[in-house]
DNA sequence: GTCTATAGCGGGATAGAC
DNA sequence: GTCTATCCCGCTATAGAC
């Protein structure tokens, strides 16, 4: 690994611990094993690494969207979701899943928790990654099950996204005030919760 | 209104706009009035008013829980449950809506938010008072009701206690990362949907 | 690419006149 | 209590030797 990397690898390790103020350059130098000036050959400034992870976890969502649009392309699996319900109906408990499957990904989440408030374009990048988009496809998710019946019609497909997405931010949100580095079986819990709390939605909510 | 109190609001307000490291003492000297230097013959640092607030804080939420220790004792409550179930069956939705009634009130949350990740006494407390706490009063509450047989006896309490206080914390961290102030009619849109929220639940897991 | 040395700045905090 | 002046420190960043 080269210097660059450790660079990178040191300071998303930090500032998602401390946050970006709280991390100097002299600490994560000497992480690193190098001398602060030494850390200017490979980035222009503090907020470079800054900016290089959060490239970082853009390109990362775009490749999962990328991923998942195969699958999770509502209207393409519409014939899916005729033939077999039952299948589309755990579609949402398995992507949930597999949204926090690796653990760097929930330190992604931690930075993102730490630093959105400090930078205007994380922030940003929360409210419409993490937040905004999220809420869209379940909505249109449930609205697709409503419309096929599969769904009790008194259901609101807007309200039931929220109750969809909220547990998991909330656990989320548990795991990271709990834990500077998050263990296994933390890990764990929180999937067996996650998918508790899809199975117990998804049965009130359906027909029968 | 003493300088010593202006120094303590508007400190308040940048904190929870900024974070405590992002806010100088020169900047809460300009914005009271005074030079940064007098800011030392009411506090003696700049960490002593953030523990301040903090302390306003801890003595907020004793004031709400004695208020509220009467109606929200569970135990001490029984009779009316056994009366009138369906008082008590929404006493927590009425309970959640008090939480956030008013605006300062959320200021305090978003405080909570940003600066959690930097203070060790207040991460505590944000993991205490937010998140177990409250999580507790309500796997009580939902035990209670199913021990009474008024919601189904297949539900699990400590799941419902999730699902019921997951949805208002998603709601917080929305307004907390869409707005800098919280504009009147963000609350009342809060509210709305936490009533909802509430009646949903609570439609889902009762007996009949 | 890495080092030493240092500039330049802004932070929190203190001393002492008024 | 408030001011001006100053101190000390650690930060980011740069210059220049090797």
């Amino acid at each position: 690994m080269n210097t660059k990397e450790k660079i990178f690898d040191v300071s998303l390790e930090l500032f998602s611990k401390k946050g970006y103020d709280s991390v100097s350059l002299r600490e994560i130098a000497e992480e690193v094993g190098i001398k602060k000036s030494s850390i200017y050959s490979h980035y222009s400034s503090k907020e470079a690494i800054l900016m290089d992870i959060f490239d970082y976890l853009t390109n990362l969502f775009e490749y999962d969207e990328m991923l998942n649009s195969k699958d999770l392309d509502l209207n393409a699996n519409n014939e899916i979701l005729l033939q077999n319900p039952e299948k589309f109906y755990h579609k949402g408990s398995e992507a949930m899943k597999e949204m926090f499957s690796q653990e760097k990904n929930l330190k992604i989440w931690k930075l993102l928790f730490i630093q959105m408030h400090h930078n205007e374009v994380i922030r940003k990048f929360f409210q419409d990654e993490i937040l905004a988009k999220p809420i869209m496809f379940w909505e249109e998710f449930f609205t697709i099950l409503k419309e096929n019946n599969i769904i009790r019609q008194e259901c609101n497909p807007k309200l039931l996204a929220k109750e969809y997405y909220s547990f998991p931010i909330y656990l989320i949100l548990e795991i990271c005030v709990e834990y500077e580095d998050i263990p296994q079986s933390s890990l764990e819990d929180f999937f067996n919760q996650a998918e508790e709390h899809a199975n117990f939605l998804l049965d009130c909510v359906k027909v029968n």
